[in-house]
DNA sequence: GAAGGCATGTAAATCGTTACATGATTTA
DNA sequence: TAAATCATGTAACGATTTACATGCCTTC
């Protein structure tokens, strides 16, 4: 009693069918781009990709082309105009945005009253890092993307990095001013 | 090859640990402090609280005692003094901190380049005023808090609590900058 | 010729939600 | 007495990761 509708996407299909859009042809291709761009808030692994770009040919979303390069084998993909309107309908369907965070290091602080005091600072300065590194990445990204790694018309994917590398700025900000508030006896702030 | 580290905790038995030892008695305990608490960075259902407090329970990490009220039936959990020593350790363990976003509306934002304008910043206003519910959410569950919901001894959840507000809110006004800024033909901000 | 990247895939295990089912108690 | 809430659970499905397996091509 699921899947009736034909026109629904799966999480992994929303991805595939866009990063066709945007020009990779292989899954390795589309496996890579992930990689290099929408990974931190939609990530996709080989186990999910080549199967449903076998599922997507069979609902005729994708046509797959063999195309081998000397004698190692590779299917290049397209999208078919159904695949074409189907991401287009997706894209501008405005019904529910899933919303999903699974954050370990907020769940240790939420759980920080088990522990002691330094055991928490620990914890946000070791996110605080984490955001560092992220954030270093993401700069380079920005680099390779500012020499001309995406096309002209492709503004967005650059936008979105720029949100990325904003958001984990800010994370990384909130962890020192928390652990430094704490570190100073700040904490809490008197909810009552 | 997996689970022979007798002291690794799943997902779901992380939360589970924690809320026990914040106080939580039952699944149903779990599941209502759950939703009304780490729900967004750290969710649980009905579906996986239950058989894990079993698997809890076979592993000695929990001792579960019969405690009907009335002739309802109930079972009450309580940590063994293994599951507060893995708990803690888990806590303490500053290793890999798992961090996952599952974030539609980027990933749209990501693909705006195939849609137009129009439809971007609709995306874009979309989620705007999802962060703006969330975050009148957020405020009524700190007014429960202020007025007594967490005991004394436990103010972290009520700091975890401002972070969800902060951060859904420089979320929100991200979204309305840019927006605005789409609006006014500022964007793409010439990355060359 | 060895190492590493390209390319495709499967199997097993894990993880998680949703829908369903049951029945008691409390509250309006 | 009807509705809401308390309480526990299962089945089906869906999503996802990890480990494994294969083999070609390119580079050192």
């Amino acid at each position: 009693m699921y899947r009736e509708d034909m026109s629904t996407l799966t999480p992994t299909a929303r991805v595939i069918l866009g990063m066709l859009a945007l020009g990779a042809r292989t899954g390795y291709d589309i496996k890579r781009a992930i990689d290099l761009s929408t990974r931190f808030f939609w990530g996709a692994s080989y186990g999910q990709i080549y199967p449903e770009l076998h599922r997507l040919e069979e609902r005729g979303l994708v046509q797959a082309t063999p195309d081998p390069q000397g004698g190692r084998q590779r299917t290049a993909y397209a999208l078919t105009s159904a695949g074409r309107s189907a991401l287009r309908a997706w894209l501008r369907d405005d019904g529910s945005l899933l919303f999903e965070i699974r954050d370990e290091a907020t769940l240790k602080l939420f759980f920080g009253d088990l522990v002691g005091r330094e055991d928490v600072i620990a914890s946000l300065r070791a996110k605080q890092e984490w955001c560092e590194l992220s954030v270093g990445m993401f700069r380079d990204l920005e680099q390779q993307a500012k020499t001309g790694f995406f096309e002209e018309d492709q503004m967005y994917p650059y936008v979105s990095l720029l949100y990325g590398i904003e958001l984990l700025e800010w994370i990384r900000d909130w962890c020192e001013r928390t652990a430094a508030k704490i570190e100073a006896g700040e904490l809490p702030p008197s909810p009552s």
